[in-house]
DNA sequence: CCGAATCATACGTTATTCATAATTATGGGC
DNA sequence: GCCCATAATTATGAATAACGTATGATTCGG
């Protein structure tokens, strides 16, 4: 389903999907400074196609390039997850809403069995496989909806949270609540009521910030135990 | 108030920065191939910063890299168009809840001088100072929302949009419209009137789509007389 | 007239080098 | 012994040269 090029993407694109991979994982940790020399050796590449990597990741908001001062990880706080939280709600909201008035039978079939899969998820609780059918499930919805500036829009924010280790899953409960808010989603997605559908998915959302908000709350206080 | 960086920026950001102009002016027109040796040669620099610059503007959606065949200047279609407006009013919308719910008095005193500058130039006819003052007074409601994620979102789709050389102000009517459309806004919010504001804000910018359609269907049937 | 082989072009990348600014280390003065 | 000015170090930003190779154009042959 996703296209993948015949041409072999340009290096500096693997590099910076190398480099995205490694920020999310958090081998290269939020504030940290990013040696050029080091990873030029560690991926066996020259600096060029490095350097233009980064200045990819930086327009993604990944990055901050400091003029003289080189590349360090971006770090997103409190404050900046909820300035993105409620942008992210109504592009998702706006998502669900296009999603719905375009709705193929098809792509019907597709959400139902989608959502069937993140039920039988939630009761053998694999949060993991939970985790990864919920992203498909919200995939599906982009797609549906087809509008290529949204849909860029809520991946470049995503990442942005990304940033964060912290996952609102992970909180007692919230897989639970996540999963209701999903039935919601659908259900009026399958009457096609759209703006039922956009109010579920931003409700969606805004819980989720606020499960995640909870956790920060909770985490701040006491930091990290490493570093 | 806008800080100007103590360092001079990086060669690449200035390229990155001409290269726009020369987008937006359309110097380099739409669809275009760009040739980095001539560009190099006109701006008497390495390929290295232009390349990076490039890679840039490229994530901003200004130019398209075709794998191993170099750079062209984006094209947007007027199913872009009609993607990106409804997002924009979405978000411009939200701009102006945000900013009313923490509308300051010194800023609503600078909105209402934003807003009287904006009736004089439309008194005079002046469609220059019409457009300058009214991207003034859009800026000062981003400024007053102050929701760092919102406003660049905002301004990478309005920079996709500028791609395009109509401006729905050049429509006959529309700049009355618009300033209708501004008074209600500045109501709105000078009445702290979160939602009526979003609603005006988001009508404002739908109603320049409108006019912005009607003028593609006009044009686009002869297309341009030159090439 | 059409298809295949050749050719030119320029993209993507490597490697090297340099200037400059930031950081660290050093040394002298108080 | 502490602080500040200077020197040394380091890394970024940029320039430059060079090379392999994919792409598109041209030419040649059937």
């Amino acid at each position: 389903m996703t296209r993948q090029p015949i041409v072999p993407a340009a290096l500096y694109q693997e590099v910076a999907d190398r480099l995205r991979e490694e920020i999310f994982d958090h081998v290269l940790q939020p504030g940290e400074w990013i040696d050029e020399q080091a990873l030029v050796a560690r991926y066996g590449i020259s600096r060029t196609p490095l350097r233009e990597a980064l200045k990819v990741l930086a327009s993604e908001g990944l990055v901050t390039l400091k003029p003289r001062r080189g590349c360090y990880v971006a770090e997103i706080s409190k404050e900046d997850a909820s300035e993105i939280y409620p942008v992210l709600a109504m592009l998702e909201g706006r998502c669900a809403y296009e999603a719905t008035r375009k709705l193929s039978d098809v792509a019907a079939v597709q959400l139902q069995s989608c959502h069937d899969a993140l039920e039988q998820a939630a009761a053998a609780a694999e949060i993991r496989q939970f985790f990864e059918v919920n992203q498909e499930f919200h995939r599906l919805v982009q797609e549906q909806a087809g509008n290529r500036w949204l849909i860029q829009i809520i991946n470049d924010l995503r990442k942005v949270l990304k940033l964060s280790r912290l996952n609102s899953l992970s909180r007692v409960g919230r897989l639970d609540s996540s999963l209701a808010e999903h039935r919601l989603i659908l259900a009026a997605m399958l009457d096609r009521d759209a703006e039922g559908a956009e109010a579920a998915m931003r409700a969606h959302l805004l819980a989720g910030q606020h499960a995640i908000q909870k956790q920060m709350d909770e985490g701040a206080p006491r930091e990290r135990s490493n570093t």
